[in-house]
DNA sequence: GAGGTGATGACACCTCGTGTCGTCACATAG
DNA sequence: CTATGTGACGACACGAGGTGTCATCACCTC
């Protein structure tokens, strides 16, 4: 029998997203989060850096994509890679969890904090993405643009998705999205 | 002869860009700035919601946006309308302040807290330029696409001409970053 | 059973941001 | 000339976010 619980790191998680389903995530305070979850404000930054932390969690999506980015085809288009990566994640990480992963994107459209941590998430996948184009020789504005759009697609497209009422699969959504944007830039 | 020194928001932001270059942003605290500046850390905070508000003015690139898409004619493409403001903007506001703008744009890129704030500026323009496109009858989902488009395409554009050595003009780096954009979704 | 390890509590400290209230120069009205 | 605002500011208090430091104690290893 242990001194405490092992689980504490997950008994925080639990204990926060509790408390932000009941009253909001600016409403509920780390000292609020610590009481339920029977451990000190100081063990809570042991486990998060942060407030935001507990919801966004281990950031796997750019891991994910720099391992991507490595295994893929030498003579694949940059976007290529992006675009069946995008297929890939839509199968196996947000299809599956969709009912979760749109109550979160309102949750976070709605809290100023978490949009501004969502928008540096963005921030870092393109970074990731454009220095594993350059790893692979893309030119340094190729890469840096094709990241962009990449995540501008996702972005939107997950956006469309998550609002959507009549249940559209992300992967529709994906070609919508890149038909428009071809569109636009035609 | 006032009871106070009559500029006192204009004392705070010299005292504030004073201690920015001498010793960076993060390791300036608003305690450093009012002793500098000879107010109280109340005072400040009257002045500047916020330690990054004295860095971004007020944001008036939102506010021009608006405005011209209010005034663009109705039979002009929504990406056309954002192309021709982005050649005002950087003929009327970039490129006469070049070393500024550059030498601001290479502080935010240092600094976490401040790169944060630039996201949250850049998807303040993405609203406002969606929501015009939306208020002139522009589909929802294309004005969405059309507005992330046109914010990426500039910040890309911007990053560009802030770390080009060449000195080449602005609308040149929109230029190229437009036919890349155009080129990756061909 | 004698350490070593690692997670935690306890405590102190600073910064951020905000509410509230008193104060005093200045402007304006009577 | 007096009275009465009206701002801008200082003084004070408070709660939350985050971090460094040290003691503690179950568990593991030798």
């Amino acid at each position: 029998m242990a001194r405490w619980a092992p689980d504490t790191r997950e008994r925080l998680r639990a204990a926060a997203m509790e408390l932000f389903a009941e009253r909001g995530f600016e409403a509920t305070t780390v000292p609020d989060i610590v009481e339920r979850a029977g451990v000190t404000r100081r063990t809570f930054f042991r486990h998060f850096g942060d407030k935001r932390e507990v919801f966004f969690g281990d950031a796997e999506i750019p891991r994910l994509a720099a391992r991507m980015l490595e295994v893929a085809p030498a003579d694949m288009s940059p976007f290529a890679i992006a675009w069946s990566g995008f297929h890939t994640l839509a199968a196996e990480r947000f299809e599956p969890r969709r009912r979760e992963m749109a109550a979160a994107r309102r949750v976070i459209e709605s809290e100023p904090a978490l949009r501004e941590r969502d928008l540096q998430k963005q921030a870092d996948l393109r970074a990731v993405l454009a220095e594993g184009y350059r790893a692979r020789g893309v030119d340094a504005l190729r890469a840096r643009v094709v990241a962009g759009i990449a995540v501008d697609l996702l972005q939107t497209a997950l956006e469309q998705w998550a609002a959507d009422p009549a249940g559209t699969p992300l992967v529709e959504h994906l070609e919508r999205v890149r038909r428009e944007m071809a569109d636009v830039l035609a």
